[in-house]
DNA sequence: AAGGGCTTCGATAGCT
């Protein structure tokens, strides 16, 4: 082998022999050096499968394999299913070292965590709640437990980055430097990803006051691609996936594995059914399951065990649960069904695919309506099949994807924060909380009065108050959030009802789905009726049946970046999709799916759309600006504010009842159609601007602010506006 | 008329 092997644990040596490895991988060898010396942060960024996670645990635990005292690496993870997968991964390794690896999270046992918690060497591996539920509950444990910790490794991190839950994990991290004070330099932080929109910003996402330096390691990049977009016609105004695509979707799949990513919950359930059924017509053992986040664990952990056995053909409708590494093993093909929202999300989908050897291959099957008196021009123009090119033109040709998000405030986090470090201390003064999570911490772009400000209206709301010494300790309301069992996590849970089946719990529904007695429904990937719905214990019982449809699933808005509207006028204005490769223009779109382009294309050109941004139609003036969601909102409100009846779909503007030359000239005349408004004050005329956990506990100006930053852009509106007509 | 995801948590009572 190589000079980093030989510098690998003689022990370590053994187990990548017996793994029958010829040699590291490049990213592995790479990684030797910077984990070995311990000197810096260190960025391992490469595709699902690459060997990631031994690239940092094999320096790792060569570095620790005669540590008996104390934790010498602490894992964290933002899904309790990836961290069983990694305990089974080291488990042989750390035999081999006599080393201790111990998982703890939620669904881990009492006494298990108790014989860690009286013995706590080697590797532990956690969710950022349960350090967090550790931190509060018994901070003289973490002290003494993490007295030797070398590292702190974080996988998937791009989960992580922008987040409530990423700015609650690098304030843990940084919390627990602030416990190990006696060190001479700060634990090392290395970061695992798959997906980093700009990697040479991951450092400081990693750790913001930047006392330490940061390695980058990337792995080479994505192997060979193999697809096709299949397009369909559906009739206007239908609701589910058409029968032609998903009988070209059971062809493809049958007999194979294969992940279907269908975007919504109520469409995983709807094509995991009506497959099933088609299985059961052709008199064949069903082989397509859907997989999602409402979805039993029972039934999850099922279905990801019969994807590993490569004998047993599967099928696995899902959403993005399946897009994060929970050992799955590699499928024969990915398949998109209705676009994908992101060129983040596709490349991280698109890791699934591709055994050792093969291509990975990507098939998009895209419905659009048949033209009718109803269709709007979003229908004519085939937005859905041009976003979806769009996406597969940045993924391929640009290689470029969506950078994290990682200037919101959330503020709610902060609120959490001061309460947890409050809780953890017992009380601490304003500065040093300022100092700790603001300061040096994550919440970097708080400034001091905004701190006091929150700091005052969080004693108003008997979160917190002030000692006669000047120490804040919880109040009464703090007191009460602080010892709810729900108060380790940072994000939102809306409430559900249980579905149960015989004494079986399956899943779970947000009880907005409102669903009632005697209604059929698709769930998990089967036939159901409600027998009963229990409001008290919050339970809905069903039996098997026939017939349904999948419940309303209630989501987020998922906004779509400006290069994604960037790049489909590029391809309308130019008349041409297709991907040079090697100097021949490469097609890969199936006869059906380029007459649906060749249709929006003559739309787009007989209403002269490179120059013309208003379409007129149907009482309604169109705007057709091809800009980002965030940009779309912004005019949406201010043309609302003017009294417009206004709405949006698929990024064009439609105000109804209204002269086309008015809109056009207030398009043109930015500064008089933007006038005074500021993010801010959009966000002031909307009525409820709660959107995070602890939101109702933040002075409303703050979450004005806040609010307006994260959904509008003025700005960003202003300078499109003034390039639109030049 | 029409579109959309996911994650997680401790202690104890009361039972087998």
């Amino acid at each position: 082998m190589s000079i980093g092997f030989n510098q690998l644990d003689h022990r370590v040596q053994r187990w990548v022999h017996r793994q029958k490895w010829k040699n590291l991988r490049d990213i592995q060898e790479q990684a030797i050096g910077p984990i070995l010396k311990e000197g810096s942060d260190v960025v391992i960024s490469a595709s699902t499968a690459s060997g990631k996670t031994e690239a940092f645990f094999l320096p790792a635990c060569t570095k620790i394999a005669d540590q008996d005292e104390g934790f010498g690496i602490l894992y964290l993870s933002p899904l309790k299913a990836l961290i069983n997968d990694q305990y089974r991964r080291l488990e042989g390794l750390c035999e081999m070292l006599d080393m201790n690896v111990v998982p703890w999270h939620g669904d881990i046992s009492q006494a298990r965590r108790n014989k860690a918690k009286k013995n706590p060497s080697g590797i532990i591996l956690m969710t950022p709640e349960s350090l967090e539920a550790r931190l509060i509950k018994d901070m003289g444990w973490v002290r003494r437990a993490f007295s030797f910790l070398r590292y702190i490794v974080i996988d998937e991190f791009h989960a992580f980055v922008g987040t409530e839950r990423g700015q609650q994990l690098t304030s843990l991290m940084n919390r627990l430097d602030a416990l190990a004070q006696d060190r001479d330099l700060p634990i090392p932080r290395v970061a695992l990803s798959a997906t980093l929109g700009n990697i040479n910003d991951t450092p400081a996402l990693l750790r913001q006051n930047y006392n330490m330096p940061c390695e980058i390691i990337q792995g080479k990049g994505e192997s060979e691609l193999q697809l096709v977009v299949k397009g369909y016609y559906d009739l206007p105004g239908a609701q589910r996936l058409n029968e032609n695509a998903l009988q070209d979707l059971y062809a493809i799949c049958r007999g194979g594995s294969h992940l279907v990513f269908a975007n919504s919950r109520g469409n995983t359930e709807d094509i995991a059914a009506r497959a099933s059924d088609l299985c059961e017509n052709n008199f064949v053992p069903n082989e397509f399951f859907p997989h999602h986040g409402s979805l039993s664990r029972e039934l999850r952990e099922f279905l990801e065990k019969r994807l590993q056995k490569e004998d047993l053909p599967t099928t696995a409708v899902c959403t993005m649960t399946l897009e994060l590494g929970i050992d799955i093993g590699k499928v024969d093909s990915v398949i998109q069904v209705t676009p994908p929202h992101s060129v983040a999300s596709l490349r991280q989908r698109m890791g699934r695919s591709g055994r050792r050897g093969t291509p990975s291959v990507l098939r998009m099957l895209i419905p659009e309506d048949k033209i009718s008196h109803i269709s709007s021009p979003g229908d004519k123009l085939r937005l859905r099949l041009l976003q979806s090119i769009a996406i597969i033109r940045l993924y391929i040709v640009e290689k470029w994807y969506e950078p994290a998000e990682s200037s919101h405030f959330h503020f709610s986090t902060l609120v959490h924060q001061i309460l947890a470090l409050i809780a953890q201390w017992g009380g601490a003064r304003a500065a040093q909380i300022f100092d700790q999570l603001c300061d040096k911490g994550s919440f970097g772009n708080v400034t001091i009065p905004d701190f006091k400000k929150i700091l005052t209206h969080m004693g108003k709301k008997e979160l917190i108050q002030q000692m006669h010494n000047g120490e804040l300790v919880l109040g009464i309301e703090g007191e009460r959030l602080v010892n709810n069992y729900n108060f380790y996590t940072v994000f939102n849970t809306p409430e559900e009802y249980r579905v149960v089946n015989n004494e079986k719990t399956i899943g779970s529904l947000p009880t907005e789905s409102l669903v009632t007695k005697g209604q059929h429904i698709i769930f998990a990937g089967r036939r159901w009726k409600v027998n009963d719905v229990d409001e008290e214990k919050k339970t809905v019982y069903v039996n098997l049946s026939k017939g349904g449809v999948p419940p309303k699933f209630i989501g987020d808005p998922i906004p779509l970046h400006q290069k994604i509207r960037d790049e489909m006028y590029k391809i309308f204005n130019t008349g041409d999709y297709r991907i040079d490769i090697g100097g021949s223009k490469v097609d890969f779109l199936d006869s059906s799916a380029r007459n649906l382009f060749k249709e929006g294309l003559e739309y787009f050109n007989k209403h002269d759309l490179s120059r013309n941004k208003i379409i007129n139609e149907n009482g309604y003036v169109y705007l057709v600006l091809w800009a980002s969601d965030k940009i779309v909102k912004t005019l949406q409100m201010i043309f609302g504010s003017k009294g417009y009846e206004v709405s949006s779909f698929h990024g064009i503007i439609e105000i109804k009842n209204v002269d086309r030359h008015k809109i056009e000239n207030l398009l043109k005349n930015p500064s008089i159609l933007m006038g005074e408004w500021t993010n801010a004050k959009l966000s002031s005329i909307i009525g409820v601007r709660h959107i995070e956990k602890y939101d109702e506990y933040v002075p409303d100006d703050l979450l004005i602010n806040s609010y307006g930053n994260r959904y509008f852009d003025v700005k960003a509106t202003k300078h499109f506006l003034e390039q639109l007509y030049v």
